[in-house]
DNA sequence: ATGGTAGAAACTCTA
């Protein structure tokens, strides 16, 4: 089973992208984070042509997620419980007998703005909605754009980034404390040690000189850190013209 | 000393 996460950054811009990514790498599922768009817009139709279904929870303009299957997507959830959010952030559903879980955590903007604590208090909610789902559901796999990177190898320049908005000490430990349910960094259980980055500013060329963060992950439960085969960053769409500032994750699980 | 770019939308905000 194949389960891909991709900030699109518009989804609107984005589908051929998508589409020929798809064709490309055939995952089981693919969640998107930035779609940008209103359900009542969201191109259900090209996505089934394609050989997909979708679940999807938008809003104009910002945030907006989707997670894309070859199989039905049951039992979604397109809100945190308990957690009042006008933003369209999260989905859950149960694919094949694994629950995949789409995540678009806030940006933050800057440490100590009303965004910064928005994202600390965002991050806290969720982590104790997914210790209800993976108490429900052992085989769990939380995908998507975090929006945090976890260590200094994860970023091109830690000593610019040092405690800057995405690396900041209480971003980190918020994301110790998700791991800490019982979920373990894909692409670290695969490539314990390489330097390896899923986004890149769209400013000062940062792409073509390597000035990249690791901001995207797929997290996962016990049981699927079991069967995880591969788990690899596509940098081909970073290439592509007109990109998503963000390069798809895909892992692959046994069974 | 603050810009640079991209997207959506609308003359600004978010990332």
């Amino acid at each position: 089973m194949k389960i891909a996460t991709w900030n699109v950054n518009s989804l609107k811009v984005r589908l051929p992208q998508v589409l020929n990514w798809l064709a490309t790498h055939q995952p089981d599922a693919l969640c998107l984070q930035e779609t940008k768009m209103e359900d009542a817009v969201f191109p259900l139709q090209d996505i089934e042509q394609a050989g997909y279904r979708a679940v999807f929870a938008g809003q104009k303009t910002y945030n907006g997620v989707a997670i894309l299957s070859k199989l039905v997507a049951a039992d979604p959830v397109i809100a945190i419980p308990g957690f009042d959010d006008p933003q369209k952030r999260v989905l859950a559903a149960t694919i094949a007998g694994v629950r995949v879980v789409c995540l678009y955590v806030p940006n933050g903007q800057s440490v100590g703005s009303d965004k910064y604590q928005y994202k600390l208090a965002w991050l806290q909610a969720t982590t104790a909605w997914l210790k209800a789902e993976l108490a429900a559901h052992p085989k769990l796999v939380v995908v998507g754009d975090y929006n945090i990177a976890p260590a200094d190898i994860d970023v091109h320049d830690p000593k610019t980034w040092e405690g800057q908005v995405l690396c900041s000490e209480a971003e980190r430990a918020a994301l110790q404390q998700l791991l800490a349910i019982g979920l373990q960094d894909g692409l670290r259980l695969v490539e314990p040690a390489a330097q390896i980055f899923t986004w890149w500013d769209y400013r000062m060329n940062a792409f073509k000189r390597k000035m990249g963060l690791r901001i995207d992950h797929i997290l996962v439960s016990a049981a699927m850190a079991a069967a995880i085969l591969r788990c690899s960053v596509d940098l081909e769409p970073r290439r592509h013209e007109r990109p998503s500032d963000h390069a798809p994750v895909m892992a692959e699980f046994a069974g």
